[in-house]
DNA sequence: CCCCTTTCCGCAATCGTTTGCGAAGCGGGT
DNA sequence: ACCCGCTTCGCAAACGATTGCGGAAAGGGG
């Protein structure tokens, strides 16, 4: 709380005009000084300490080196490595994160949007956004530069970086089918996220590209991307179509349900029937049987929204289309061989 | 980016001074101004969508309505609970939440608060800090309003709110002993961590009053709260202590740890060595065998640490003692009679 | 010796609020 | 008639930085 120094005690002290140290300090004016009194105003700011006032800075310059980050449900541990890798690539930069947490109840994440605007943000990251949003859509055409992370918009009116859910699922069902598998099931996430429904298609798609059985009736939806519901919705699945040996699940934590669904109905997951995870969280390889899931590189997609929102402040064009980044398979003992 | 309304506008269309407008809408103030006019500034307001701007009020009145919030290992999916419940209460009186991640290599977090200090925040909410943090501790001397979570400094210098942790080992190792084991070992965190160090603490008063022994060599420290170390740690006890029939971990994934450990031995966790965790993070139910563990109100935790702060913020002196939240035991099948 | 171009720096306005001070207007008490 | 006090509001100075403009000094060419 003591009082900080400002320009005006580096002028006093070096016997210049405030707008001088101001120049001079300013990478980008300092060529408009002499640079021996450069020097002199640089050693004086170091012996005083001088930070610049980010506030007196961003009233005049309209940036606050600040970036806004929404998160939908900061409690699933998903979110964790993508906000440091956002953060980290950011801070580099000089940007800090501001973290807004909609709750389930005000969900389109209106006012949280809205207030990170109203403090002036330079730019947003946003994660929580369904197919269409429209407050979203809304803000990024007024010009705030903005990414989304981990979810994209049906018209991709926004630039975005996810994983390529294509290809991972392509990986999950490749490997099912190698392993011998035939009816294979899919507990999807909600259809109106992106990642619930570019799963589903996915699926879909990679089944009849396998030459494999894809029954509208081999798909089951999860109202959420939770343990419960993919319990409820791998139950429904299950009694269903019992002849079903393999499960894809939209998400680990369907995933998880899906294990207690199998067990349910009497059968041993990764034995009876194989289920395989998505986006491979932390400590999935400690789960009973080790579960073998779509591992998608969260941290760096962090960073390269990160990296993507720098380049649109600085004033780049978006990129053409989305990040896709590549997952890989992490195979565990989740999925073994189909009974004969 | 369209301009946004400022005081001068209203003025202007209410044919008052920009002065008057202020009053006439900060809720202090408001007495000062006639009941009429100042009905009819808060209906320019309204009309063309004022909001003040954060930098221009933040400059003049040195507050920011932001606090900063330091996370040690963001990644931890127990720093989830803790930031919502923070950010939810702070949200609510007007405060956003800056957070910061130190990554392992500048650990002290002293950059990562310097910095925030320099974005002028109101506050600090740290719950990365070791027992004794000097940049922390002085920028509380500072007069920096701060609270301390999930952890503490030795001499409680800071206002801090963390689950009981001696209250919290009692329940696990009352537990143990109601199940009949008298030779229980510790998995401890790093001792310059209060929580590593504290819970160490408990776990011996814990067996001496419950008449149990407490050897020296029941107790084996791990270097870091991670799964891997916690495996090391718990196969050097049970190298030396193949007669520990439980073992208390001074956290959930030093507890898995312990799982690795315990078959590594060729033993089954849960059934020939019983293990409890600590905190009850997301799935640890969802284990194999479904971990029995100590549970901390995070969420709560974080909730309570935000009001500490905004008392703070508003003058108030700092409570007495640290604010201690009371666990609860949660049991599950990792725990077992002891074998006879 | 004069003029013109650089180079370097000071002056002052500006960003949008808040706030101490003073003044106008008004009513009431003596 | 005078004075006092209260309410209500305008004036202008902050807060700490950035930046367009202009001017002084210096240097170079004719």
């Amino acid at each position: 709380m003591t009082d900080r120094p400002t320009l005006q005690d580096i002028a006093r002290r070096t016997g210049v005009h405030a707008s001088t140290v101001s120049r001079a300090l300013n990478p980008g004016t300092a060529s408009m000084v002499k640079s021996q009194t450069r020097s002199r105003v640089l050693e004086a700011a170091r012996a005083l300490g001088y930070r610049p006032h980010p506030l007196a800075r961003g009233l005049r310059t309209n940036r606050t080196m600040t970036v806004g980050m929404v998160i939908p449900d900061i409690e699933n541990p998903l979110f964790g490595p993508i906000i440091a890798g956002a953060e980290a690539v950011l801070a580099e930069s000089g940007y800090s994160v501001l973290i807004g947490n909609p709750g389930y109840a005000t969900f389109p994440a209106e006012s949280v949007v809205a207030a990170m605007l109203d403090r002036q943000v330079d730019g947003l990251l946003v994660a929580a956004v369904s197919r269409r949003d429209d407050p979203v859509a809304a803000a990024a055409e007024r010009g705030v530069p903005m990414a989304l992370v981990n979810r994209t918009l049906d018209d991709e009116s926004v630039p975005a970086v996810v994983g390529d859910d294509h290809l991972g699922i392509g990986l999950a069902v490749r490997h099912l089918a190698e392993l011998g598998h035939r009816r294979i099931g899919h507990v999807a996430g909600p259809s109106w996220l992106s990642t619930g429904h570019g799963r589903r298609e996915a699926f879909l798609k990679w089944m009849e590209a396998g030459g494999l059985a894809a029954e509208p009736d081999q798909v089951e939806e999860a109202d959420w991307f939770q343990v419960e519901p993919g319990y409820r919705a791998c139950l429904a699945l299950l009694g269903r179509r019992p002849d079903l040996t393999a499960v894809v699940a939209g998400n680990d934590l369907l995933g998880l349900g899906c294990y207690r669904a199998v067990r349910a109905t009497g059968r041993r997951p990764g034995r009876d029937v194989s289920v395989t995870g998505y986006n491979d969280m932390p400590l999935l390889e400690m789960m009973q049987p080790a579960m073998t899931a779509v591992r998608v590189p969260y941290r760096e997609m962090g960073g390269r929204a990160g990296s993507v929102l720098l380049s649109l402040m600085s004033g780049q064009p978006p990129p053409a289309a989305a990040v896709r980044l590549k997952p890989t398979l992490e195979i565990r003992a989740s999925t073994a061989p189909a009974p004969s």
